[in-house]
DNA sequence: TTGACAACTTACTAACTAGTAAGTAAAATC
DNA sequence: GATTTTACTTACTAGTTAGTAAGTTGTCAA
């Protein structure tokens, strides 16, 4: 049967999209099986909670994330090129229908979504943050980048922008994600 | 009758509490009108719907940033100690049991919130936006702070980090959101 | 003293929520 | 060819949601 594996990717894909469009508590099981054309109970089938099903969207998004930094077509890169690459993401997101990012809508409602979707959020912030330092201290060292200080703060002070940049976006328009991102290669790159 | 006035206070503060704590989807008149002591119905009274509560809720806190702004204990400051006080309203916020801004919280649910509510959002952001690029413009100006580019863009920079630094702190604890601080420090005083 | 009004409560509704139990039809396995 | 398994549907539950209509009580003004 090769529908089980569409149905069960397509409501990944279905849960990913919502939780980045309306967020935790802004979508439902209905919103899901009403877009798949099947009942409610479908989704139950195939993810018996919510919790299992956010974690499984995240799980795949870390998994996602890791393929492609260890895929040479990134990891081979310049580290300006890198950066590029990274700011790509968001960009890409802000152009798929104003969507923000996975850890920004669950950090938002972090109180009030399950445990385990908390801890793996938690572990998905960790895995951008690690590869961003990464990136800024290899730049920083090949003389690319400029910046003081320590190369985590630096990322997550880049991280936490990008993140508050796709919301503002929403409310500012799409004008103010390119002036953020073009503020922050001109403080990098100075 | 002064319970008139204090309870319709007391509304607005749990709401905002609770918008700044689980997000507008993540609370209900129910949680007001229980840690408030009264029914469901009489929240409904003084605030007929959920869109116009949470309208009411920005209005109140655009009315103080206003009035905050305007008062020489801000308005004269030098711009370094300006730059202070606007990072501690956001470290208050995080101290207060993690607590995100209001703006971050609903544009994360943008697309499931009301339109009104979206329309105080925007007002909202860009009264905080012009501030901050009219204070880093007279600190610029001074010899004060240090940075390339639009004083509108470096705003957009710092407030969506800020924005997003305080929901980071909720997965990576408060110390990542003390780094974000430093981290603006040295890149704008250098 | 009466009447109006403010600030509620009681009691409800209709819609939606996540989640379940039991049944079904088709495909895969033995 | 019989049996099991997969991927569902039908039909439901218990809880929660925003919101309402009608009644109650205390305060105040004429």
């Amino acid at each position: 049967m090769v529908k089980i594996e569409n149905t069960k990717r397509t409501i990944l894909n279905l849960a990913e999209s919502l939780l980045q469009d309306k967020g935790f508590n802004g979508f439902s099981y209905a919103h899901i099986s009403s877009d798949l054309g099947v009942k409610n109970a479908a989704i139950h089938y195939h993810y018996p909670t919510k919790e299992i099903l956010v974690c499984a969207v995240i799980e795949r998004y870390r998994d996602r994330f890791k393929l492609w930094i260890n895929n040479s077509r990134v990891k081979d890169l310049a580290p300006e090129k890198k950066l590029d690459w990274f700011f790509s993401i968001y960009s890409d997101f802000r152009a798929d229908n104003g969507k923000v990012c996975l850890v920004g809508s669950l950090e938002a409602e972090f109180n009030s979504i399950p445990g385990a979707v908390q801890e793996e959020v938690q572990a998905m912030h960790k895995e951008l943050l690690a590869w961003l330092q990464g990136m800024l201290k290899e730049g920083r060292d090949a003389g690319v980048f400029n910046f003081s200080g320590e190369p985590a703060n630096k990322a997550a002070l880049i991280l936490s922008s990008l993140q508050g940049a796709l919301q503002m976006a929403r409310a500012l328009g799409s004008k103010k994600f390119r002036d953020v991102i073009e503020q922050h290669k001109l403080d990098l790159l100075a």
